[in-house]
DNA sequence: GGGATCACTGCATGCGCATGCAAAGTGGGG
DNA sequence: CCCCACTTTGCATGCGCATGCAGTGATCCC
């Protein structure tokens, strides 16, 4: 079959059998090239005979691009992630794109050795996860490749990013257990220095400073799902214990349930209210039923495939912070205020009497 | 700072800086090469005044191993793949090999285009979903690139695999149900063809069969958690309903769990016992609290790095079907056999009182 | 009918690095 | 003091493909 046995064909195999030169070959597989139609045709059926592909190594060092796209993501339990990488490895799949994974080592610095990244030359690198410092993403832009911050911002204005709606999410949140009657708030921050948890504080504490509400009482739950456990029983065991927790996303809200239930033998949303954010995953399941501002996945995956594309191909586009829109989803994890819900598409999800920016 | 703005430095800037060859600074980041200490040191010096690092691209073309994996993955929603992934990503890093996602097309065949797997020289290829046909195996197998199947086997046993115990698991079951006095059984069964769901289902069955116990009322969930979701309203809404339920895996498990208490008001385990397989993610939660032969991730992991890269290193390698123990461990989902039960490593797992190989 | 336009094609070269080979340098032992 | 063994180095080449450039016919138009 293959002319050197166990080596792939090469371009120059096909050649040879087809009677053409290696560029014919090449052209026959770069679209648009100029080639004769039948030509092209004799390539096709040699290499049909030889098995022959073009080698996409070879093809990225001529072409300088890969046609990579190194993604860094970690702590894939929060179901988030996964969803994230699934659509995203589709979505840039079908532009010709691959993803190459980087999984932070687990003991040392959170960041994967952005030695590796550089050495592969990705055409792009997309960080999924809030847990990744910046510092890489600086180094990167530095290097010349587009970066892609995904459900994270950064300081200092320059590395694009997609996010939801923390801001607001964070202000309607605290606007909905206001009129819902809460008046002993608590918050479960994600990881302190992550641009999405401070986002989403502020605006949850923000609302209620305006709105002569009591600041919540507050612990740190790092996203995670143990951390945000133990959160829950410092909260749960105090004497002045919150009426409603809002979690910094759908993960730690989950395992605040969990102990609020199970440890502390509390009914949802009678003896607790609970708001979450990202509105996906067993969120979404009858034993949670966890009211939760969502973060519509393929939205957002489709801006940061759209401005990651763009970025790569047009070097010079300017960073852009785009915020994708998301609804508060009332669901029965948190107790209903008497006005405000609206039925949107199948979803009920609540707007505010008036309207607060 | 690099000498052609926008441009990466390659070895020739590094080496003219250095004042010695470009094999010199070739040398000088290969482990092992024969280069004097000095000279590795101003090489190091030039380089880094550059920004240098080695391009993985070209060094992948002149050494034909390109370093990379391919990892097939499908339906991350059943939370025991992304804990594959990252752990399977992290495993592989420390070993110098990093992961390339290929994601099968939503729409049509499930297969992930072989074509794309191939054009980029993987150095093998991993096949982690119950969902992926074989022929992609095959065909990549036959391309001479090493192919391992995680979480399924192959018919004709010419690719390797590392898999779980299920047919043990299966048997294990069985007993445990029927040690815990129920005679009306169910079976919500994964994806058909798939060797996976197969194995478990033949354990189950047989072991029943062998030990005078009525057949499993039997229904598809395509390990999916709508589809099992549907699957349990079936069997649920049936006259002679069963009073226990095997599902193929957790992710479907929760979903039953879910429709039993939410639809039809069951507790578990008083009205319905249920049982899973792979003792991960949300099944470990208190609220479902769920009795599931574990497949334990890490060692699967470690077997899977451990084969993938004896393959990749000594292509003659044999191919293996390596199985990892995993043990039926008992929590809440269902009713509690009179005896059987240990304590092991402070899980409750279950043994049979006679051994049934 | 002649020059110009056009569609293809092959040649040559380079992408950035690894590596076999030979040359040069360094000691050591006899 | 010479020869040999060993270490270190540079040279040349190739990995497989893309692409600028020049060449070859062919077609076209006046």
């Amino acid at each position: 079959m293959s002319l050197r046995s166990g080596r792939h064909a090469t371009a120059t195999d096909v050649a040879r059998l087809a009677g053409v030169s290696q560029s014919a070959v090449s052209r026959a597989f770069t679209p648009g090239a100029s080639i004769a139609p039948d030509t092209r045709e004799k390539v096709a059926e040699a290499a049909r005979s030889l098995g022959y592909r073009p080698n996409a190594i070879a093809r990225s060092l001529t072409t300088r691009r890969s046609r990579i796209i190194g993604v860094a993501a970690a702590y894939l339990q929060n179901h988030f992630y996964p969803d994230v990488l699934e659509a995203l490895s589709r979505g840039l799949q079908a532009r010709g794109y691959h993803l190459l994974l980087f999984t932070p080592d687990a003991g040392r610095h959170a960041d994967p050795q952005l030695e590796e990244v550089l050495a592969w030359r990705v055409d792009a690198l997309i960080l999924a996860s809030t847990t990744l410092s910046s510092a890489l993403a600086e180094q990167c832009r530095m290097a010349g490749i587009p970066v892609l911050l995904f459900n994270r911002t950064s300081r200092g204005a320059s590395v694009s990013s997609v996010t939801g709606e923390n801001l607001r999410g964070g202000r309607l949140i605290a606007a909905f257990l206001a009129a819902g009657g809460h008046r002993r708030p608590g918050f479960i921050a994600g990881i302190e220095n992550s641009s999405t948890s401070r986002d989403r504080e502020r605006g949850f504490t923000g609302w209620l400073a305006e709105n002569g509400e009591p600041p919540p009482l507050r612990e740190v739950g790092l996203y995670r799902f143990d951390a945000a456990a133990a959160a829950a029983r410092r909260l749960l065991a105090r004497p002045d214990r919150p009426d409603a927790i809002f979690c910094g996303n759908d993960h730690m809200a989950t395992a605040v349930a969990e102990v609020a239930r199970h440890e502390f033998g509390l009914r949802i949303p009678r003896d607790l209210s609970l708001v979450g954010f990202d509105d996906t995953g067993p969120a979404q399941w009858p034993s949670f039923s966890l009211t939760s501002f969502s973060q519509p996945l393929q939205p957002m995956v489709d801006a940061a495939v759209a401005m990651i594309t763009a970025l790569i191909e047009n070097p010079g586009t300017p960073t852009r912070h785009e915020v994708v829109a998301g609804e508060l989803v009332v669901r029965g994890s948190a107790r209903i205020p008497p006005e405000g819900c609206v039925s949107i598409g199948g979803r009920l999800v609540w707007r505010p009497p008036r309207e607060e920016a």
